[in-house]
DNA sequence: ACGGTTTCTTGATGCAGATCAAGGAAGCCG
DNA sequence: CGGCTTCCTTGATCTGCATCAAGAAACCGT
């Protein structure tokens, strides 16, 4: 656990500052935030939030990967969100969430009361702004994961996983051999994409046969041709440089 | 096409007044929004934007049934949202739309210029406010809809479609028999719930064989049993009566 | 470094839903 | 009302992925 280091970290020293749902934010409205901010971190699986559960904080990812899931009565369960440092847990104006919550990797969280969070938001409009940006953002790809999940073959939708994996790890331009650590285990990437843990391993290592990829270990993956692997996603040449 | 009725309404009478992105807006701001607004009308199967298209104006469909839809490189298509009255087309901050917008049935819409509506977005709270709470209140039926399209049996998808259409048309409590229309062809229906035609066809004559609805002409379904239409949807017995 | 556990791979088989191929019923327009 | 078109249904077959069933590799604690 390394949450200790964030203990008492300044605002503008936050490495989310740019991103998160402070981003907007003037000097006043940061202090107001960083009077009421308190830091909390969990270990892998553990669950952040119950479905359900009365929401007390809502809180934006500093550091980690955490999902969202939802669960049929027979157990079937779909990953429906992966959060990512800066994405925002919670909502003002709901007292609950809909999905269980779960670390996925160690996870460091920025929290503040829901309640005192959503007078502040009546106040502030450079948080609405920003969380409306978030939420947008977050519908785009919900909708695309819908392509994915509706309409694309295992072998697509392995690609179509690696290649987002790969195009968030690197900040510049995209280049082959790029190397990727897949932030959770198969039994959630299966869950992320709608398949079964054999076809998921299939289709890896298929690509892996292909030399479009090569494997080590568990959790590392390097994108040996990434022309291929996009070929490989069924989207077309060009869509989304966008935020 | 009925929208001349439109042409000189008042915002204060219109029907989406209390749940459009202007349920918020007090008289000053309607007023505002009043002389920035124009209607527009789409006949079924007109196509109301184009994806990616340069993106001139926002809007509230004020009737009828709109589709967002996506399409992949060899022409598969995943519909990933139903726009009904009161729902928001287009995004300020943005200046295309990343699928296309289709009319199902005809549609009116409540237009504004992009430019100038972000511009009073800015200066607007109540419409922010507005906004961000659509935004996640599409983000969690984008949600719902990402487990129908990974996880759902055709049949559970097409009880799930059915009881989405039944709870929608009924403005009180739920009771059996009652009588819905599609708002769309069995094509937009495969779109929408990853199928094919055929899959679609025989899951509805199936739960018509079982009692649990019937159908007469191509657009009419009666749900006979909603008890046993819920057991077929997969979900859990509670869940939602939110928003 | 070793044994045990968890996680991943590989193979064999089965089935839900896709695809292929005709028919048949609604709706439409004269 | 009758012919035409579009849309929907039904049946036969095929196939991609799930399921079932062993192994094998990676990781972990001692």
């Amino acid at each position: 656990m390394n949450n200790i280091s964030f203990a008492s970290i300044k605002c503008s020293n936050c490495p989310i500052r740019h991103r998160a749902v402070c981003s907007r934010c003037d000097d006043g409205e940061l202090t107001l935030l960083e009077n009421m901010k308190s830091y909390k971190s969990f270990v892998v699986d553990e669950v952040i939030l119950w479905r359900g559960e009365p929401l007390e904080y809502v809180a934006s990812i500093v550091e980690g990967v955490a999902s969202l899931s939802k669960t049929l009565e027979d157990g079937r369960t779909q990953m429906v969100g992966l959060m990512l440092p800066s994405d925002f847990i919670g909502r003002p104006g709901r007292t609950k969430v809909e999905f269980d919550v779960t670390a996925t990797t160690p996870v460091t969280l920025c929290r503040f009361e829901r309640k005192r969070f959503e007078r502040l938001v009546l106040e502030t409009p450079h948080i609405v702004q920003r969380l409306m940006e978030i939420a947008l953002d977050e519908l785009d790809a919900a909708r695309d994961w819908m392509v994915l999940l509706g309409r694309k073959t295992a072998r697509e939708k392995i690609a179509t996983f690696i290649e987002m994996l790969a195009r968030r790890s690197l900040v510049g331009i995209p280049e082959n051999n790029v190397s990727i650590e897949l932030p959770m285990t198969r039994d959630q990437i299966v869950n992320y994409l709608g398949l079964t843990l054999e076809t998921v391993s299939r289709q890896f290592n298929a690509l892996k046969k292909e030399g479009v990829i090569t494997l080590s270990g568990r959790k590392s993956i390097r994108a040996v041709d990434l022309s291929s692997l996009h070929c490989a996603t069924g989207d077309d040449a060009d869509s989304d440089l966008n935020s």
